[in-house]
DNA sequence: TTTAACTATGGGAACGATTCCATATATTGT
DNA sequence: ACAATATATGGAATCGTTCCCATAGTTAAA
């Protein structure tokens, strides 16, 4: 069954039968008649044949850095919702943190018009990265990071790290942090420097070994804490780049016979499903992480529809949620 | 750039380009001329061209009932990882629980060649998605839950819950309940009946008002174990359906001031990460979402290559986790 | 009444590949 | 030396749409 076969049956021209199916001028007689066809053929036009033609894929290419994180996993939520009410698709590309794996991931889907759109959720975005994106032809918005000269969508990670470090320093004075590479700007540069800043308001000097670098493992995390306490046994306040971490931290605090929050405060970054289930509960930040998927997605279909390349920028806000691991 | 732009300059037909771009004869002068402009142009076959030629999209339609969850997201993680290899890309559909939403979104990938194979993360399968099943022309690979008639990979979640109930057995003698609907097979029916038969075994009549039913949400847990302590206070021995529901139940022992394990044991099913990081750790069951996952990608592929189909019907093993909940 | 604008329709050229068929040469077996 | 086979190439049809262009009737404005 194709457009020609649906033409001859109703009496009318191949144009005509997709005017009708776009939204050209047709009688209401043709109009009935390749309305009564396509009824009874059971005819479905080609996309392929359409994207051929027209250059539009309805696609979207979504990057993402781990499909298994909560953080993640809430935005692609967020994404798959507005685009499926929508009419497109997400195709998408798993880089299971290698970087590079992002740049050929742009590549693949750029090429020969393969999708429409592209949202990016960063973490670490080089110079290279840089130099991609500038070359793109389609629109993209980077998700989960504030990248100068782009559209994006991300969390205020800055003001959400010194708010909860402010809140807590009122009942710690040797505060440590564990976080993650500071290549990785939203979780990495922006929550130390939010944490740092806290303490320097309560002009609290932090010791450089007081600060330590981890990933998002919870194993790596516990490793951490053991140097920290080992370097630094006098500590009573852990802030905790994100909620993984904070469970490392808080498991690695009560086998070393502190207890949460007495002898030591712990705090997170994430408000995942658990944080309020394992005891103590954990104080937290929560992100907005399926509506800013929601926003993103939002911003990518405008900068499709009317190609529209002004750059916008998304801070989302935030929640402080204060439980059982901070006094 | 096209193939017959990059056709004229190397002296050859647009033809010979084609073979050389897919696998005919061509002889070593023509080839190296071919490449030579092919690498001069920067040309890129258009994707969409070949796919309406030879009705392959190399895509595959991925069906999720919910993608911010740690069994799914990790079953994604396994499918990733294969089709990516591969050159297949994946076309996610989340249907957020509404399996009505699984038939329309089986109906969006098979219309007129849009995915070369689904896989369909199932939980509950009506008739009628039998019946859509039934009438697909491309291949599909059910994954966690066995199906009748279709290839599958799944998880033998019957013979893990009897296990790990058998085992706790040897410390509780009342015994209870806490899953989710029967109409999914896999999670529901399976783990229940994994329950009920591990208790028969030992002689133990577990009353109706002990088996509670709930879904994967730790709230809801939180109430279903509520419920439970209410109708059943002699309770020693929580077997749950999965480790959200283990966690809703602990906290909810904890603030009934019922210690875990002393007074009542509790496990779980699905290893989750904060598992062993709660206090007390769960006992739990290890499932292998993400190989199970690359199994049905492996699977999927195979089907989609041979044009074999002979289904094929996997059950993945499992690993016992005893931790801290259990005595 | 002329001009312009809108409505309605069909013909045919794209879009950019693959692939069948015909043809020609080179190689192998007998 | 001849048939059979493998290698190599180009011409042209095909996949199924969209959309530009030409044509024409109808209505509205001047």
């Amino acid at each position: 069954m194709d457009i020609t076969t649906v033409a001859k049956l109703a009496g009318v021209s191949r144009a005509t039968v997709s005017r009708y199916l776009n939204d050209g001028y047709v009688s209401d007689e043709k109009r009935r008649a390749i309305a009564r066809v396509i009824k009874e053929t059971g005819y479905i036009p080609s996309r392929q044949a359409k994207i051929l033609r027209t250059g539009k894929t309805n696609l979207i290419g979504v990057i993402i850095p781990k499909i298994n994180s909560a953080s993640v996993s809430r935005m692609v939520a967020g994404l798959s919702s507005v685009f499926n009410e929508s009419q497109y698709q997400m195709l998408l590309a798993n880089t299971d943190n290698r970087e590079n794996k992002e740049i050929d991931y742009l590549r693949i889907f750029t090429e020969k018009d393969r999708v429409d759109g592209i949202i990016l959720v960063g973490t670490i975005l080089t110079p290279e990265h840089e130099r991609a994106l500038k070359n793109l032809r389609i629109p993209l918005i980077v998700l989960g990071q504030a990248f100068d000269g782009f559209s994006c969508v991300y969390h205020d990670d800055y003001h959400a790290v010194r708010e909860i470090t402010s809140h807590i320093l009122n009942r710690g004075t040797k505060p440590a942090y564990i976080g993650v590479t500071e290549l990785d700007i939203a979780a990495g540069q922006s929550r130390h420097t939010g944490f740092l800043d806290a303490c320097a308001e309560k002009n609290l000097e932090v010791p450089k070994k007081a600060q330590m670098e981890s990933d998002f493992s919870v194993d790596a995390a516990y490793l951490a804490c053991e140097r920290l306490l080992d370097v630094y046994p006098e500590v009573d306040t852990i802030v905790c780049a994100s909620d993984s971490i904070a469970f490392g931290a808080i498991t690695c605090l009560r086998e070393f016979g502190r207890s949460v929050p007495e002898d030591v405060q712990v705090t997170g970054v994430g408000d995942s499903d658990l944080s309020k289930v394992i005891t103590p509960s954990l104080t937290t930040i929560h992100h907005h992480y399926k509506t800013s998927g929601m926003e993103a997605a939002k911003m990518l279909i405008g900068a499709m529809d009317k190609e529209d390349t002004i750059v916008r920028d998304i801070r989302m806000g935030y929640e402080l949620l204060l439980r059982n691991s901070t006094r």
